[in-house]
DNA sequence: CCTGTAACTAAACAACGTTTAGATTGTGTC
DNA sequence: GACACAATCTAAACGTTGTTTAGTTACAGG
């Protein structure tokens, strides 16, 4: 991916930005967001504390920055599925459950996402990194609904299923097995009222 | 509601558990999970810092404290909007917006929820009330259905519905105006499968 | 080479949840 | 009615957290 430009020095790190980003996600993979903390982040940095504030102004800029490269991650990841399916039906789908697939693939990145509690989602990149995942499954929505569907129709549609596969991961009473069949009913569902 | 049993004593509080749980769920619409701490609310209640864990052993037992309360609430308001619809499909539709609608009758109790970062799904009694909660929403689908449909089918429908209730008030990028619109499209598009 | 600026350190701060030992009150028993 | 026991809450201290401030170090441009 991004080739770190290797540490020039003990003062100047060279790329800590997206040290800790990386570094940030792999704890939160291990640990959680409970077990998250600057102090350990910046541990694993190898630098100070302060050091990750005066990049990302506090731990609510850190938690943004991650899930906004967890938005990247999510749209590539979801533009490539897309291609490799064959109808716009199946591409629908596939954007769905790359969201959940996520969750296994890149967990710490997955995991905070959509934690409005920990990120600022008023934050502008932030933002636009979020719309343009959720502006792909809208128009892959679009091309697989009929001609005569509305695009209100469309968007209420995307937002639906954007909605649905979050819940699904974060439900307690809904096992994992369980989440792509009822993702795939779900999508079954909606598509029909789209012809 | 329920009647305070009257401090009888500045040690004995009398019925501290359930004041915590209620000026926790105040505390939280005020400020948010992000504002709220246990000291603040030990505060409100007129205690020491250390009494809300003698109670409910750790933060994390209040929050579950007042999770569980806040499904009873839902419950109760399901089971009330449920008996007033007219069909069962009203039905269905009506339990789903009843947890939209408790986010700004009860804010504090329906931002925790689902927090299970925050509070203990393991716990028995959450489990519970939480279960018999969707067992609501289960058995009215099950009612709105032809009497063709497998059970299976059922309760797929019964967790994408309750996957979707509880994205819709969590993503960052749909507005509340929108919610209801989108809960009643996917409301109708699943019983369409049901028929 | 020298100067200015960006990057990071070091130290201190208040606030947090948790734990321990002890003080206080209510309850059941003879 | 007095006594012992158990439950309830206090008081104080602990380690950890995110943030802030002043100061140190290294890089980059003229």
């Amino acid at each position: 991916m991004t080739q770190s430009p290797r540490a020039r020095s003990a003062y100047h790190h060279g790329d800590l930005p997206n040290t800790l980003i990386e570094e940030g996600a792999r704890l939160l993979a291990e640990s959680g967001v409970a077990g998250f903390s600057l102090r350990k982040l910046a541990q694993r940095a190898g630098v100070t504390v302060a050091a990750p504030s005066h990049h990302f102004g506090s731990a609510r800029g850190v938690f943004t920055a991650i899930a906004q490269r967890a938005f990247e991650k999510l749209a590539d990841q979801m533009a490539a599925e897309a291609q490799a399916a064959g109808t716009p039906q199946d591409a629908v789908l596939a954007m769905c459950l790359a969201y959940f697939h996520m969750q296994t693939t890149d967990p710490g990145y997955a995991g905070v996402m959509f934690r409005l509690d920990l990120l600022d989602a008023t934050d502008i990149d932030f933002r636009a990194r979020a719309s343009h995942a959720f502006g792909l499954l809208e128009s892959a929505l679009a091309r697989a609904a009929a001609p005569r569907v509305a695009a209100r129709e469309v968007e209420i549609t995307a937002r639906a299923l954007w909605a649905t596969a979050q819940g699904l991961t974060v439900l307690p009473m809904i096992e994992r097995d369980e989440i792509e069949p009822i993702l795939r009913a779900t999508v079954a569902a909606h598509l029909r009222q789209l012809f």
